[in-house]
DNA sequence: TATTGTTATACTCTATAACTATA
DNA sequence: TATAGTTATAGAGTATAACAATA
């Protein structure tokens, strides 16, 4: 039985902690796009200024980005889009007129107050089928991985 | 003492498992690319093609996709620039010829022979912070996750 | 000179659908 | 008519750097 060449690999894709990572975040990422995106017209990088603003009360373009892991240029664009569409204002800071200091409008928070327990809900949702240990694990080996992953890429 | 309105919020992004999934697997994404991309000039797409005819030996197309999680075009295009790197050759189906089948040249297998350890290096440096019980908690809350949020997204 | 934020541009990814060849 | 794969095209996301205003 003359099969044809089959190599052997110790790697299994489907076993492969960064495919599988990848595969369930993607996933992720749509289910609750579903949310923000089709139910509240908006991007990823807006609902993430307009979730950390409303915990915040107010906060610097700099500040934002940092905490919502987006650049300046994604924060700019958010905030131009959302500043269009009367969620958010921007105000110079007078004590340095180079910083910029965005905050919820009413509008702004009205809207992340019909926001939050949808997004709480889906949230909810997608964690049903895990223990609570489970759970517990997950969120620790997810902040440990990011942590030594972007220490590896740093290495370049 | 009259501070500016802060909305206070169960919401908190900094735990919030959809984010804290998209941080890592982007990191992990990255870190992960510096040895396929940067070392081997694949792109992501093209890894996972040459992990998968490694693994099975020969697949048409449409399997290949359904294993890599990848659509019918990123499979031509990966396989198109493969091709023509010699990496691996395309041959129709003589039973359908409507179908292609793909496998690795022996330059494809020197190649993923060079590529495995530096990857499964990789995998095992990401992971390891990661207790035994922590690692088996993490796969199957990944593949637990992706399966309830592809649901989720299906619903519409 | 250095820093904050904006704008420009190019590149990669993704999504949809039209197209071909086979069945 | 339906399916496998290719090609075309548009849209979204990402990265780099040039730029204006301020310090």
């Amino acid at each position: 039985m003359s099969s044809p060449a089959k190599p052997r690999s110790a790697l299994n894709l489907q076993h492969f902690v960064p495919y599988r990572l990848a595969l369930a975040a993607e996933a992720v990422s749509r289910a609750l796009a579903q949310v923000y995106a089709e139910r509240f017209d908006l991007t990823r990088d807006e609902w993430r200024l307009i979730a950390q603003l409303s915990a915040a009360g107010e906060l610097k373009a700099a500040d934002l980005g940092a905490r919502a892991s987006l650049s300046k240029m994604q924060v700019s664009r958010a905030a131009t889009r959302l500043a269009g569409a009367g969620l958010i204002v921007r105000a110079v800071d007078p004590e340095d007129r180079r910083n910029l200091v965005l905050r919820l409008t009413d509008a702004g928070q009205a809207l992340f107050r019909k926001l939050e327990p949808v997004v709480l809900a889906r949230e909810a949702d997608l964690l049903d089928g895990l223990a609570a240990e489970e759970r517990d694990a997950l969120a620790r080996a997810l902040v440990k991985l990011e942590a030594r992953a972007a220490r590896l890429a740093a290495r370049h």
